[in-house]
DNA sequence: TCCATGTTTCGACTATTGTCGAAGTATGAA
DNA sequence: TTCATACTTCGACAATAGTCGAAACATGGA
């Protein structure tokens, strides 16, 4: 069986418990430098640099020089994809981390996924747009229907820049903790920051977790329970 | 960044070579014996048994032993379709294999993932499903329309003992060289094992790649080309 | 210029683990 | 029972690769 692509590199490239780490870390989208990264995986910072360059070779992430820091970051949302899809397989099979603390509720509730919204509350939002007609699902892909454009206009999102940018508007995202779709792509990205800049939610500082405030529940549901 | 599944596990577990070569023979959706696979993977029994007993301790692959053969095949469709993210992964990235034969092409064109099929055939045939109104996407699923179980019925395929079983009756799954969805379920299996009798179709030993007979051919496209 | 900080390279150590030979267990057939 | 086949366990070897200390390189600020 020597046929297809080598599946082997890739899966032995995330296959190391510091590296997943780092990758677990830039699940949230945001570009992480090798030191923080090196502190997310507690290993030295020589050890992490050896693993971004595999990870870098492997075209698993991006590098961004600034200066003196060196920022790294996913290189797409199908690397994001592929590891929640991971992440789906071991939930699935049980093989959780050996202490699952509070923090794994509070994942499945809410958390970034590639800088948009995912679990209980990405698959709620996502249903309701479809519900409610706002988007419609093509094929392998969903788009924004006019009724959602102007959802998006009065929710205070500048969709003529969105699509100025090269990448997607609109795109479905496997779910590991509900194995149902959220809404990625820029305009997945634009709604989680729009909510957090109208104070609907925190994002925690090194960690995957959101948290809503109260008002912001609030409004959520009123808005995108059903 | 402890949170989440302990990704590393499953991933370390198809990462290397030996075992990747058998879940890539795997993907066949065939059960395969112990020795089988150790020949698949060109390796010695005896570490086959080591690999193969860390597979199914890791929960992706299934055992039904019978006689003093012991059958392994994937333990879900969900892994299958890890995998296929994997390989579109390593496709996109460039990481083939390092020798390409001309079973790569074959490959592209029609193969068999988890004993539907894939490839450009594959997507073909689900995209002129959709568009012919056989199929209909929900959500996140695919369903059959009523025009698409009369045709299913004039194809040959018992529907009423499909449905019988507990396994969802379609599905869409990823297909890594085309980057398209092809049609899972228990009817993708059913379209294929049909296609297989009607003479359309060979599958090859030990191998993922499905020649179209010439008359095959002809029969497939008038049906399925648009 | 000098110093501090972020990052990488080098070298050595260690642990893990994939590998196979040899022997042992289980199943089926004669 | 005896033999053959399928598979596993055990033990030992070798190679891979993750780890860190020490030192070098690069950048920015004073």
């Amino acid at each position: 069986m020597k046929d297809g692509p080598d599946i082997a590199r890739i899966a032995a490239l995330i296959g190391d418990p510091a590296r997943a780490n780092m990758l677990g870390a830039l699940m949230t989208g945001k570009a992480l430098t090798a030191t923080e990264l090196a502190h997310e995986a507690g290993i030295t910072p020589q050890t992490a640099s050896s693993h971004l360059r595999k990870l870098l070779e492997g075209g698993l992430v991006r590098l961004r020089g600034q200066g003196r820091h060196r920022y790294y970051a996913l290189s797409g949302a199908d690397v994001a994809a592929t590891l929640e899809s991971l992440m789906g397989l071991a939930a699935g099979r049980g093989h959780l981390r050996t202490r699952t603390g509070p923090r794994d509720a509070a994942l499945r509730k809410a958390r970034v996924c590639y800088n948009h919204l995912a679990g209980e509350r990405g698959v709620m939002l996502y249903r309701s747009m479809i519900t409610k007609k706002l988007l419609i699902e093509t094929d392998d892909d969903v788009g924004l229907t006019p009724m959602g454009e102007r959802f998006a206009d009065a929710f205070g999102i500048d969709l003529a820049a969105l699509r100025a940018k090269r990448a997607p508007l609109c795109r479905p995202c496997l779910d590991w903790s509900a194995r149902e779709h959220h809404l990625a792509g820029s305009l997945g990205r634009a709604m989680l920051s729009r909510m957090e800049s109208l104070g609907w939610l925190d994002r925690q500082p090194e960690s995957r977790v959101i948290r809503f405030t109260a008002k912001g529940e609030a409004a959520f549901d009123a808005r995108f329970s059903a």
